[in-house]
DNA sequence: GTCTATAAATCGATAGAC
DNA sequence: GTCTATCGATTTATAGAC
């Protein structure tokens, strides 16, 4: 399923021709992530990447194959440093209320120091664009750290729901039972989990699209307020 | 503060002269809103709305000084309509759960129908685009739409938020807890308000942007449990 | 595998005739 | 107030020499 891009960032390449053209490609890669962050998606062309590099815009062609296939590179990556950032931050053996609130953290610092990346993965899909099938696995590093650790709280049995109306089973994907299975969560858990996800992921793009502005006084305070209280919507023991 | 181009809009030509011109602004403003409702704001310009409307592109000028002023005109119309989907929404006299759940339903049955509208007020920002100040008092309509139906049940006495976390009052905007002032609310509450906004479009943005595929099974149904839970968090009493 | 050159479009904005 | 014409820039993508 992956093409022959990706799967030459991730083996070592044997001969030197092979050396030279995955040298090549990530300087491609890099340039490209240069421009997304400085200008975002909107305003990346394979020639300005091209033009930084100093090379001829056709040049490029050799290595990706389309817009498109650049833009998949970088949605891959940034959904891989965001879960990076998120596994890191983690903090196995303290208490949950600690990981849960550094690993919120530590995407949020994450995606106030990478706005355009992270327009990229959780904004408005670029126009025209289509993203491919081999994302949906580095997608999961992040979410996957939260439902760690809530499992982990579950096992310890500190994991304690607040009352409040119960999420119909049916509302919830079978594979997405399936995929947490084995943490043996309840159907209305995995609904708070994804509820969490989805503020974590919510409240940043508040912050970083400006509805903060003349709402909030302190973005980091509330950002921490924001991480307990859904924390403890999940049963975490937050107080 | 508003220009030339907003008060034509809102206040009854006088002249002949006027009358065309108000005609022919909200022609041009119309079939920019049908291209950005297909294409999306990204590939909306000044040039294929002339040639839509068989005029030459110069022409335009006469009616929108650039493309970020019909921009801009499309914002509020966005704000417009999310607005009054949410006020119409509203059924005041009745519970105030049955009000809630409405107007996130409206919210959302708008939103849906009109993603490429939802983006421009809630996604990514158009890049090179700074939002004028007019947009902020226009936005407010429907956060308050539900801020109203709290502060009815507040003042019925069946507000009681459910115990958790509470908001550092230093982390709210003075000028927010004014604006709410005529309801009373406390620190906390505000802050479950921006919550619940925040929820409201990040559950939209969520469906709208694939992130709920392989998720959840019914996204309907898992929107109304958002809308009852995150009412119950405001303590509105969903049971 | 890199280059030049080019095709075939797009765009915002402006000048100036009428 | 609308038009033609134009400036000056952008882009994706390809053809073909070397």
């Amino acid at each position: 399923m992956l093409s022959f891009r990706y799967t030459v960032l991730m083996n070592a390449p044997k001969t030197a021709r092979e050396r030279a053209r995955a040298e090549l490609t990530a300087e491609i890669l890099a340039a490209a992530r240069r421009q997304l962050a400085e200008s975002g998606s909107a305003l990346l062309s394979l020639r300005s990447v091209a033009r930084e590099l100093g090379m001829a815009s056709s040049a490029v062609y050799r290595y990706f194959a389309s817009r498109d296939d650049l833009l998949t590179a970088l949605i891959v990556q940034a959904y891989t440093e965001i879960g990076e950032a998120a596994e890191n931050a983690d903090l196995p053996g303290a208490a949950p209320e600690e990981r849960w609130l550094a690993v919120w953290r530590a995407v949020r610092e994450w995606s106030l120091a990478h706005r355009h990346e992270y327009a990229l993965i959780f904004g408005t899909p670029v126009p025209g664009y289509v993203a491919p099938h081999i994302t949906v696995e580095v997608a999961g590093r992040m979410p996957l750290t939260l439902a760690r650790i809530c499992a982990d709280a579950k096992g310890a049995g500190s994991l304690n729901p607040p009352s409040g109306p119960v999420c119909p089973p049916e509302a919830i994907e079978p594979a997405m039972l399936q995929m947490l299975a084995g943490e043996s969560f309840e159907p209305d858990e995995v609904a708070r989990l994804i509820l969490a996800w989805n503020r974590l992921v919510g409240i940043i793009g508040y912050e970083l699209h400006g509805h903060l502005q003349n709402v909030t006084a302190d973005d980091a305070l509330f950002f921490d307020h924001t991480a307990r209280s859904e924390g403890a919507d999940l049963g975490l023991p937050f107080r």
